[in-house]
DNA sequence: CTTCATGCAAATAATTTGCAGTAAG
DNA sequence: CTTACTGCAAATTATTTGCATGAAG
């Protein structure tokens, strides 16, 4: 996923160079604030407006492009849209893993709307715990 | 689950008029927002103030007595602690539906958070598509 | 009584908006 | 060229805080 320009042009966007950053970014951490992808924009683009970034988290958010990933006790987090998966996030550091799942939830969770009778659009699964890394902190 | 003073009690938090009906509107209405809460809440008790519902939320989410459910391109609601369940979140309407499914989910997150070394404390599962209800008045 | 909770008003934080100037296609 | 995008500043909305009063145990 390099192509940034080629993805806005997809979804009819102009592939300015904020929105080529703010995709670089996110796509380079995985999992980011609306604060964290403009601290880390304003960076190598100081004149950026916090607006700008809001504005464009809003349209590529409708756009399809990003993903909202909400967080108990926090503010969202945005990820490039990709394939299913399921988040792995640690309240000890903040960390959000992505973990590829698709082939063992899609069943359950297709079985179990089946049952309620309603159409299943999108998935969005958290798990909270400790990561490994902390673990492992905790224990020296 | 109607014995709110002891609920309160047991959390060590005086069980005042405010905090007995915060939790009884969202016993009754399942889900609800800060400002859901506020609405209902200040029907029965006119002086209520909003920063003692939000004050109160934020306790009793400490205290383990309500749990955030936050939703994607929505403010966060909140429901009564309980037995792990997902949650069904039509587009549509805005409703949002509890599943109870321990037994069938249970063993798989624990397996997926094993690969991971994940240490798992809580889950959190929003699927978002469309109720019944509202696909039967899409179709008329 | 004593401590904790409430309501209010003010402070702060988060998000959105309007608009004149700029850049992309 | 033309339309869409940006940055700024102001407006709005959401949330938090401090403090004097009031209620719970």
């Amino acid at each position: 996923m390099t192509d940034y320009a080629e993805l806005l042009k997809k979804s009819s966007l102009k592939a300015t160079f904020q929105r080529m950053n703010i995709l670089s970014v996110v796509d380079k951490y995985g999992h980011m604030s609306v604060d964290d992808i403009y601290a880390e924009v304003v960076k190598v683009y100081p004149s950026l407006s916090l607006a700008t970034v809001y504005k464009n988290i809003i349209l590529m958010v409708e756009k399809g492009v990003l993903v909202e990933v909400p967080i108990v006790g926090k503010k969202s987090k945005y990820e490039l849209a990709k394939e299913d998966h399921i988040h792995l996030v640690c309240t000890e550091c903040g960390a959000v893993e992505d973990k590829m799942c698709l082939e063992k939830t899609d069943a359950l969770f297709h079985h179990l709307s089946e049952e309620e009778h309603f159409s299943l659009n999108r998935r969005q699964v958290n798990l909270y715990g400790v990561c490994q890394k902390c673990q492992m902190e905790a224990a020296s």
